[in-house]
DNA sequence: CTCAATAATTTCCTTCGTCAAGTATTGATT
DNA sequence: AATCAATACTTGACGAAGGAAATTATTGAG
């Protein structure tokens, strides 16, 4: 938690995550929002402005009739503390800083030769060694790192329990991380670091339900639902790629048939198409039809699946995302007009916004994750 | 809330839905359960025995070297109070007397000649003068009411949004029946309060995370994540029934092609198989090959929409019930066999019971909605 | 008959947030 | 200019809720 303070009042987390997340922001507006009396925002705010996690803001001017005292709205000091997160992937590591408002201020990142987890760790270390005594001299504010691992992980205890992609069983990576580079160290999967950075500074802000889909290789989702995201009791959630789409599709990897991923994944489109990815999109923007209905075919699958994750959970919107969405030009009437058919009754107003995704955005992620571990632990 | 107090503490409530729901246990192991200390519990517990909610059970023996002071129980009276839950249906009203625990103490119905709302209303005053003033007297007793609908129900509000098979828009449903019965009521939709009913006094006892499926007519889904109801910020959520199954499957009521609900609802098995619902079964169960395979493929379609809610929110486990299920041995091999193969991971070890359902448990979970509005409110 | 072990209660205290009153700052009205 | 209404914020007294530690209660084992 905050350095000061072993164990915060309620009030003074809910206070500044409601400003992180929530802009610049008054203290009335605050009090009616948290629903706490002014007296108790003005309480909680002190210690958090004398911490330098705050700052109040000049008065702005009011408007309607009669006027009163303008307002000083209370702002997060960005600079006030930086985070690492790092994106740990089979061939490579992407890291970033990021400031207290989750503004990317420095990246890097390392090819990685093997996925050893000597060797990764060691890797890890000298990537945030870089960043840290690279231009900006950040290594005096920041005393956290985030990791964004693909597959099983257990967040409270920095386990990661399985990862297909590095082929790692139950490393101990939090442990490790930590020794490697003197940070207090927090680990999570991937989907779903990414779905926290999007609740609390992308199109998730403000809404008590959310989903983001990631197009890929795979094919996830990462849902938050009354305001917390979900996990699974098993450590299994969001497996949309395993969503059913056509019972005589094509056989997965899962071992069912026409899951959603063994239609729309980047594999299932290569194989279909005869073609490398790239190569694919290429012939498909050039008017090749065969090519073009295997992206349609893809495009159907997925709205399919999402269209599962609206009727079921009816989040308030959906960001659908990813690698896979380089071409997302290709996808998208499909996605959405499939969508629009499977999606029942209100669920079909759920909106949707389908876009790419810079990749240097899982390692952002990974620095939301430090950053909440701040503000909630 | 309860009779006395205005707004309970906290931890009065947290004591009384921990006794309600995981029965008899001591104090200690409250505390335990709750992260409270023992004086808090022994604080929060003397008010709702002094109301007559709770009792302190005779001293148990002790087991183990050492031993101790015997704990002493608290346990709910469960004939403090009584509630009635009514399932309105579009030809019947279905209404219980259950004591606290939601057991069902006394039992009635009345046939509909009309869904119309002024008429049910009425009769709804008199269904619920019968259970009162029936043998047990339990008028002296009773203070609320719960109501359970099919379709989009404001819970908040008390209000119908839409009810297709009652043909109801936007009925003050809460309003209304306060006035003819008396009553402090509470309206949910009939799925989420069976659902609630499974959570708090079924299989759900307990679970962060559970599911509750119904087949019938429609083919619909309660979900509890993280301890709590799913709503769907549009009224829709739990819709598995237009999760999709086959690309290429039937036509369905709403638009789409192959969702579950347009294979395994009740009536795509009475058009598939040619024969009455009835004699569908009794074909079936005869050894009828073209109508078992109309079973064969409903549960086929029923485990691939159980496994889209395992491999996406990751329930603890799946209760499967409802009407459609009295012929649950035609569907259970083949709902468990598809959920096995769709099923992702360790979404597969989600434990699943399959059975069948007596018509009174929606009655019973309506009654649970007025259970919980007692604690909660 | 004492002791260790466990359960429950009591007393005292801290903490947190509300309430009500007061201060601050503005534009509009006399 | 002085006043007023409106709104934002702060202050200090108070009360409710839960915790810590000591106390009482009740058991079985030696």
């Amino acid at each position: 938690m905050f350095p000061d303070a072993e164990a915060m009042a309620p009030a003074v987390t809910a206070v500044f995550t409601a400003v992180l997340t929530e802009g610049p922001i008054s203290r009335v507006a605050l009090a009616r929002r948290l629903d706490l009396s002014s007296a108790a925002v003005t309480k909680a705010a002190r210690p958090l402005i004398e911490m330098g996690y705050l700052e109040e803001l000049a008065a702005t001017e009011r408007t309607g009739p009669g006027a009163g005292r303008p307002a000083s709205p209370l702002a997060v000091r960005a600079d006030r503390e930086f985070f690492i997160g790092v994106k740990i992937t089979g061939d490579e590591l992407i890291g970033v800083v990021c400031d207290l408002r989750a503004e990317v201020r420095a990246a890097a990142h390392r090819r990685l030769a093997v996925a050893d987890v000597d060797y990764v760790v060691t890797q890890l270390g000298e990537l945030v060694d870089d960043l840290l005594d690279g231009p900006g001299d950040y290594r005096a504010r920041t005393r956290r790192l985030g990791l964004a691992v693909s597959g099983d992980v257990d967040h409270s205890t920095g386990l990661v329990r399985y990862s297909p992609f590095l082929r790692w069983r139950d490393v101990p990576l939090r442990e490790r991380a930590e020794k490697a580079t003197g940070l207090t160290v927090t680990v999570e999967n991937d989907v779903k670091a990414l779905t926290t950075a999007e609740q609390w500074f992308g199109e998730g802000v403000g809404a008590e339900s959310f989903a983001l889909v990631t197009v890929g290789a795979g094919i996830g989702c990462g849902l938050i639902v009354n305001g917390r995201l979900v996990s699974g009791s098993r450590g299994v959630a969001g497996e949309i790629g395993h969503v059913g789409f056509d019972v005589n599709g094509p056989a997965c990897h899962c071992g069912s048939r026409g899951c959603v991923e063994a239609v729309a994944g980047t594999d299932a489109i290569v194989r279909e198409a005869g073609l490398r990815f790239d190569d694919a999109v290429a012939a498909a923007r050039a008017g090749d039809e065969r090519v073009g209905a295997v992206f349609a075919r893809a495009g159907e699958a997925i709205g399919v699946g999402i269209a599962a994750v609206a009727n079921l959970v009816g989040p308030a919107r959906i960001v659908v995302s990813g690698e896979g969405l380089a071409a997302y030009d290709l996808f998208e009437p499909h996605i959405r007009a499939s969508f629009q058919r499977q999606a029942f009754g209100a669920a079909a107003d759920c909106p949707l916004s389908i876009r790419p995704l810079p990749f240097e955005e899982w390692a952002r992620g990974a620095a939301t994750v430090s950053i909440k571990a701040l503000v909630a632990a």
